[in-house]
RNA sequence: GUCCCCAUCGUCUAGCCUGGUCCAGGACGACGGCCUUUCACGCCGUUAACAGGGGUUCAAAUCCCCUUGGGGACGCCA
């Protein structure tokens, strides 16, 4: 029997990282038995979910590169189906209809949890033998004792008293189904052979069972992973500034390095932190997750996501870059205007910048100085204050010669070669010259190699800059 | 409140199932150093944990029990 998995989100809201987690594990378990691996969509909810979350959903898994085979379901269009199911339950006695309002079953709670005893609906229309009415639902009508256990595929042997668990509603008073039913129905109809769900979805588990039992049909494998937790070791929320998957990638992140991160929290492989999608295929197993709750790292993630930068083909990045070089210029210039986008141009610029930045959003405001003219070059004031003094000048304006008899800029060597006779020459440190030369070309104090920089900037460019800086200075 | 689950450095984790090789290993972070034209990268080093208490055993991070701490679930949400 080839392994069947799912992912099943409702789409209240974005694909957040505990959700693209159990995507990612469920995902990397149909690959390694070279099983399939689904979509579902849960909204049975219509007032909860929406059409711009679904979408969103569907974009970040395309993102992550976690691809669903064949098209999504979606519960919304099945309810018929579902529908069905609960009659044959009603024909062979394994459901009832139920004649209590919410009210009365909230009272039902509230005297149980005052008794100490677990919260949940009484049973008392069991036995009445009650038809269709206005405002009745359809209970299933779950065994009031034994034991109902599963080997769950990460925590192990699992038991739960079949008393702990009330007569869960199967149909709405409006004739929808609940998410319980639904999910068995689906599941059992998907052809589903695990399911492997976060930790809040344990209790929900045996009570699934309880239906797979009642409809006849074979029980899939379970397997519960534990939470995300935030840095006060709370169910991760936006409370903890939790963010979708998708703002990761407008904060500069790779797919790959959030894909790395996420297998590696809760799952490992001794002691490898690197691993490539193929990696991962080959060696995920349920038996390497962990059984406790892990919380997120954001520092950790950054590391990986400088590690896949630094990996990546600068062309590949370069294309990346645009997105988020509208965001990168000093404060105010908030666009793309006049800035040289040229691929080619970009591409060299990469190289430089990849062990410097851990996010795109870094990168882009590193290149940011090699893109905008010289004209609209922003030169911080203190940099300029402290580099450009009249000494420096001088300095500078007796290398500009030497830069502009240089042939072959793309031969940043030859550039730090004549560089340094000119120093030997006048007996001179390189340090008298770097910031002052630095502060010329790119406005700041902190930049690649000077003659990388040079190199990439090319010769008429940079000349322009040096004598700009000169010009600067005489003010 | 009731039920369920979890417990190794600040964090992610290896080891635990099949006790001895663990005065507990790796990684991120932090700190220090080296490299160096700046900033990074890289390299080297330091820091830091078996929650507590009882057992079992010649021997326990590893097995058992209790305590404590944390988390989750208890919907006509999913």
């Amino acid at each position: 029997m080839t392994i069947v998995t799912r992912f099943a989100p409702s789409p209240t809201g974005y694909l957040h990282i505990g959700g693209a987690r159990t995507a990612l594990f469920s995902w990397l378990l149909a690959k390694n038995q070279g099983g399939t691996f689904l979509l579902r969509v849960e909204d049975t909810d219509r007032e909860r979910s929406t059409q711009a979350a679904t979408d969103a959903i569907i974009e970040a898994m395309a993102w992550l590169d976690l691809a669903a085979e064949g098209t999504a379901v979606f519960q919304s269009q099945r309810f018929d189906l579902y529908n069905s199911h609960i009659d044959t339950l009603l024909e062979t006695g394994r459901a009832y209809w139920c004649q209590c309002t919410p009210d009365e079953v909230e009272a039902m709670r509230e005297k149980a949890r005052a008794e100490g005893r677990k919260p949940k609906y009484d049973g008392r229309c069991r036995e009445l033998g009650l038809g269709p009415g206005a405002g009745r639902v359809v209970r299933f009508k779950g065994p009031q004792d034994g034991v109902t256990n599963f080997l769950d595929m990460v925590k192990g042997p699992t038991a739960v008293q079949n008393a702990e668990m009330d007569d869960m509603i199967l149909r709405r008073s409006d004739g929808s189904p609940t998410y319980n039913l639904a999910v068995v129905v689906d599941d059992h109809d998907m052809g589903v052979t695990v399911v492997l769900r976060g930790d809040d979805h344990v209790a929900n588990t045996p009570r699934q069972i309880l239906l797979y039992q009642a409809f006849g049909w074979n029980v899939p494998n379970f397997g519960h992973v534990p939470m995300i937790l935030g840095p006060d070791k709370a169910k991760l929320s936006k409370r903890h500034g939790a963010l979708s998957v998708m703002e990761y990638r407008t904060l500069g992140y790779l797919p790959e390095a959030l894909v790395n991160y996420l297998a590696r929290l809760g799952w490992s492989h001794g002691d490898q932190e690197i691993f490539s999608r193929e990696e991962l295929v080959r060696l995920f197993s349920t038996g390497n997750l962990g059984n406790s709750p892990s919380v997120f790292d954001v520092k950790k993630l950054e590391w990986l996501n400088a590690h896949y930068i630094k990996e990546s083909a600068p062309g590949r990045l370069a294309a990346l870059l645009p997105e988020y070089l509208a965001q990168a210029g000093p404060a105010g210039a908030d666009n793309l205007d006049g800035l040289n986008l040229d691929p080619g141009y970009l591409a060299s610029i990469v190289p430089l910048l990849q062990p410097r930045a851990k996010t795109l959003v870094e990168m882009a405001a590193m290149a940011h100085f090699f893109l905008v003219p010289t004209a609209r070059l922003d030169y911080d004031e203190k940099a300029v204050a402290e580099h450009l003094k009249p000494g420096s000048r001088e300095l500078l304006a007796r290398l500009l010669p030497i830069y502009e008899a240089a042939p072959d800029y793309s031969d940043h060597k030859a550039l730090e070669a004549a560089t340094q006779a000119f120093l030997d020459e006048g007996n001179l440190k390189f340090k008298a010259v770097a910031q002052p030369l630095r502060v010329a070309l790119t406005g700041k104090t902190a930049s690649p190699g000077l003659f990388e920089t040079m190199g990439v900037l090319g010769k008429t460019e940079s000349l322009a800059r040096i004598r700009q800086a000169l010009a600067l200075v005489e003010e």
